[in-house]
Parts: C-alpha cells; sequence; structure tokens
RNA sequence: GGAGAGGUACCCGAGUGGCCAAAGGGGACAGACUGUAAAUCUGUUGGCGAUGCCUUCGGAGGUUCGAAUCCUCCCCUCUCCA
C-alpha cells in the first residue's frame, strides 16, 4: 500500500470534481497505512448497459488510481437497483433480468473493465445478493431512516414536485438501496459521476443510521463528447465504444480539438498530471506539435484496448490514408456487369448500387460538389468511362471504391 | 368526466388556400483552409438517367381549378379543471 499520503491524495483528486470530505479521507487513508488495511472503494454500474465507452473508463480509471495505491476496490453490479432504474421521471419499473441474462452482462463487464482494473484485485459484487434476503420489515426499516423533505432535495425530485409532475413513490427507494449497497459493502468510499452526488451523499446518511462510518464521496466530471460540448452518450453518437477497432478509435480521437485533448489526457491517461502540464507547456510554447501530443493520446488510449501492436497498426493506417493520402489496402469492390459500355457509366448507379451513397440522388449532388475523384482526378461528369479493372473512386476523405 | 393546446423533413421549429420539396436553427455530408485538427467560410441536405416528373407536413375521407393550410371522423402527445 502506498504509504505517502501527499501522493495519494494527490493521485485520488486528480479529474476529481468534488471529495466530500477532505480531512476524512486524509484520516481514512492514515489509518489505512497504519492498520494494513486497504479501503473499500466502491462504484455501482447498471446491469443493463454493458456496452462501455470512453466516458465510463473515467470512473474506472480513478478505480484503477485506487488500486494501484493498494487499496480494494469493489465493482458493483446493480442487478437488484436495475429493476428500479435511477429515477429520471419515468415512473416505470423495468423489468427484471433473468440470472442469465445478469450473468452475461456482468461477463461483458468484466470483459471490458479488465482492460483496465487488474482481475486479482477486483471485487466483483452484486447487490441482488444482500438484497433478494431482504424482509419486508427491513425494507420499511431502511426507508424510515430518510424523510421525504430530504429526499425532496434531490434536484430531480425538487424539479418534479414543483412542476406537479409525478414522483411515484418506489423512485425514492433507489437512493436508499445505493445507500445500504455501502453498509452491505462497508464501503470507505464510493466513487461515481456528478450526476450521483445526491445518491452517493445518501449513502454517507443511510451508513451512520447503520453505525457504520460513513464512506467518502468522490465526483467525477462527465467526459465531454468528440463534439467538445456535450458529455459523452451513445445517443448523441459523440463517443468512443471501448470495444470499437483500433483505427476508428484512433481516427476519432485524433479529431478533436486541442483543447479537449487535454481534457482527455487528464482524465483517461494514466500520465503522472507533471508530465501533462509539461506537454501542455510544450504545445504553447510552439516546441511540440499539437499533432504529435494527440497521437501520443490516441497511441495510449487505443494500445489500453487493442495492444501496442495494433495501435501501431492503427497509426500507421491513420498516416498513409490521411497525411499521405494513400488509399487503404482493404477497400470495398464493385463488379461491373457483364453487359456495360465501360466508356460510358452512370456513376450515381454503381455508387448507390455499390452502397456508397443512399441514392442516386446525393451521388449526384456529390459529384457536383466535386467530392468524387477517380484515381486521383475529380470527376465532374455523371458518365465515366473506365475501361479497365482496378479504378479507385474516393468519395469526401474516407469513402473508397474499387471498380472490377 | 369537462376545457384547451398541439402532432411539419434526422432533431428543434416557422408556415394557416396557389409564389411550398416547405423559412430559420441544430446535426450530418461535401468543398476551401489545415494537423482528417478544432474554429471559420462556402455549398448541399425526399426520390427519380431530372430545368421536368413522382412522393411527402399524425391517419382516413371530403371541399376546391388548386390543401401542410379549410371541413368531417379517427389515432397520439401535452396542459388546465374535476
Amino acid at each position: 500500500m502506498e504509504k505517502d499520503i501527499e501522493r495519494s491524495l494527490e493521485i485520488i483528486g486528480r479529474g476529481a470534481v468534488d471529495i466530500i470530505n477532505r480531512d476524512e479521507l486524509e484520516k481514512k487513508l492514515k489509518r489505512a497505512v497504519s492498520e494494513d488495511r486497504p479501503l473499500r472503494v466502491k462504484a455501482g454500474f447498471d446491469p443493463t448497459a454493458p456496452d462501455l465507452h470512453l466516458g465510463h473508463t473515467v470512473l474506472i480509471q480513478k478505480m484503477k488510481h485506487f488500486q494501484d495505491l493498494g487499496h480494494q476496490v469493489i465493482f458493483l453490479i446493480g442487478d437488484f437497483t436495475g429493476l428500479i432504474g435511477d429515477p429520471t421521471g419515468k415512473s416505470d419499473t423495468r423489468p427484471p433480468l433473468t440470472p442469465e441474462q445478469v450473468q452475461e452482462n456482468a461477463a461483458t463487464y468484466k470483459e471490458q473493465i479488465f482492460k483496465i482494473l487488474d482481475p486479482e484485485k477486483t471485487e466483483v459484487a452484486f447487490n441482488s445478493t444482500w438484497m433478494n434476503e431482504m424482509r419486508s420489515i427491513d425494507m420499511i426499516r431502511l426507508c424510515a431512516k430518510y424523510t421525504v423533505a430530504r429526499m425532496l432535495e434531490r434536484e430531480d425530485f425538487k424539479k418534479r414536485f414543483q412542476n406537479q409532475k409525478p414522483i411515484a413513490v418506489h423512485e425514492f427507494i433507489y437512493p436508499l438501496i445505493q445507500g445500504y449497497d455501502s453498509v452491505a459493502l462497508g464501503a470507505d468510499v464510493e466513487l461515481g459521476g456528478t450526476d450521483q452526488t445526491f445518491n452517493l451523499l445518501v449513502g454517507r446518511h443511510i451508513q451512520k443510521e447503520y453505525g457504520h462510518e460513513p464512506q467518502i464521496v468522490i465526483t467525477m466530471p462527465l467526459l465531454e463528447g468528440l463534439d467538445g460540448v456535450n458529455k459523452m452518450s451513445k445517443s448523441l453518437g459523440n463517443y468512443v465504444g471501448i470495444t470499437e477497432d483500433p483505427f476508428s478509435m484512433f481516427g476519432k480521437l485524433m479529431s478533436i480539438s486541442d483543447e479537449l485533448m487535454f481534457r482527455y489526457f487528464e482524465l483517461l491517461s494514466s500520465l503522472p498530471m507533471k508530465d501533462i502540464q509539461g506537454l501542455q507547456e510544450s504545445v504553447q510554447s510552439g516546441a511540440v506539435h499539437p499533432k504529435d501530443v494527440k497521437i501520443r493520446l490516441a497511441m495510449e488510449l487505443v494500445s489500453r484496448f487493442h495492444g501496442k501492436e495494433a495501435a501501431d497498426t492503427a497509426k500507421a493506417r491513420f498516416e498513409a490514408q490521411f497525411a499521405r493520402k494513400e488509399i487503404p489496402e482493404d477497400i470495398p469492390e464493385y463488379s461491373l456487369k457483364a453487359d456495360v459500355d465501360r466508356k460510358r457509366i452512370f456513376l450515381p448507379r454503381i455508387l448507390k448500387d455499390a452502397g456508397m451513397v443512399k441514392s442516386t440522388s446525393e451521388a449526384r449532388r456529390l459529384i457536383k460538389q466535386g467530392a468524387v475523384t477517380m484515381e486521383g482526378q475529380k470527376v465532374s461528369t455523371e458518365e465515366v468511362a473506365i475501361p479497365e479493372a482496378g479504378a479507385v473512386l474516393k468519395i469526401g476523405k474516407r469513402r473508397f471504391l474499387r471498380i472490377l
């Protein structure tokens, strides 16, 4: 276990929005060292969405920090709370997942998180383990430990209450159970996104009610997506999935702005903050080209999920295709029908049939806009001659087609 | 149960008889610039071998020379009252 408390605090604090509360954390860290008892660090995940993106890894990265410092991290899968769903105004309870589905999702989770965390040192827990054992009377006792007025302090509830929107009674139970999980697991620390602040704080209260020492709450920012504005999410399409192929992962990371790149460094990279600051200064002074720094970020992240070799390949391909404008090796091919006149080919039809565009209209527009090239030459007419097989068509920067 | 508002393209939203394939914004795509940067500027954004034709404004009918727009019925969403 890391003995240097100052260093621990610095690593734990990296990127965090809030630590409640710092003094308590320091005390716990000191005690952990003196009693040689690692802190138990909990983070909860919804069982229904095991398709993680980089935004989720901000939290996992923080778990790794704790793990590297020698503490015990607990990956909690909320298979019981998942039946309720964290309140969002949709007051429906979700259909229960079968034990098989839960196991399946858990397996997918593990596959993904263990690219970051050390499986040997990670405890995986399911809250159905203790929640399914809980009797009604215990549930009611749990409910008795928090008041309606305090529950209504939660932003989401407050708004809905003021606006006279419905709040179903069961929605109050979610934070309580999340808090009880901390009791059941004996959590010293709980990590979560800033959107979890309320629930995490309820945990502290519930722990006290059950005679436990309250956990330290550490909230992490919601990572901005590739657009640099909205938070990363699948529905906005501004995300990098951690199972995405190396080339597209690399490309997406290279498309972020220079400003955002340092944000990603702070929240996603394993590089020490000191080094990141150094890079930032080098870029500012002009000593280093920002593109090279971005490549470094992309390399680190792609390597993390796919290995160094795949990252090298992705980088080489990226530079070939975009910096040197070479034609990639494996591009889709399209065979002309035997009866077509190769001297007069109606290109929009070919592009549509080959699936390069949705309609001939779109193809015509792209030709008109000068987006289509054949063998490096701009195509300016809709009818073209392709005497030889093997001609390569390019639409925009990334769509290729070889005509046979 | 009663009263009212509304459903328009990928999304938000204007349009309330012809000038409407439908303003504006966002997104997306393309071009210029570049580092595939970002930002910015410009263009495009229903289909069709195409200066025209076809299909589209919740659904089905109707009025009209002509309907996103008016009428009837139906479906859905929201607000207020009880």
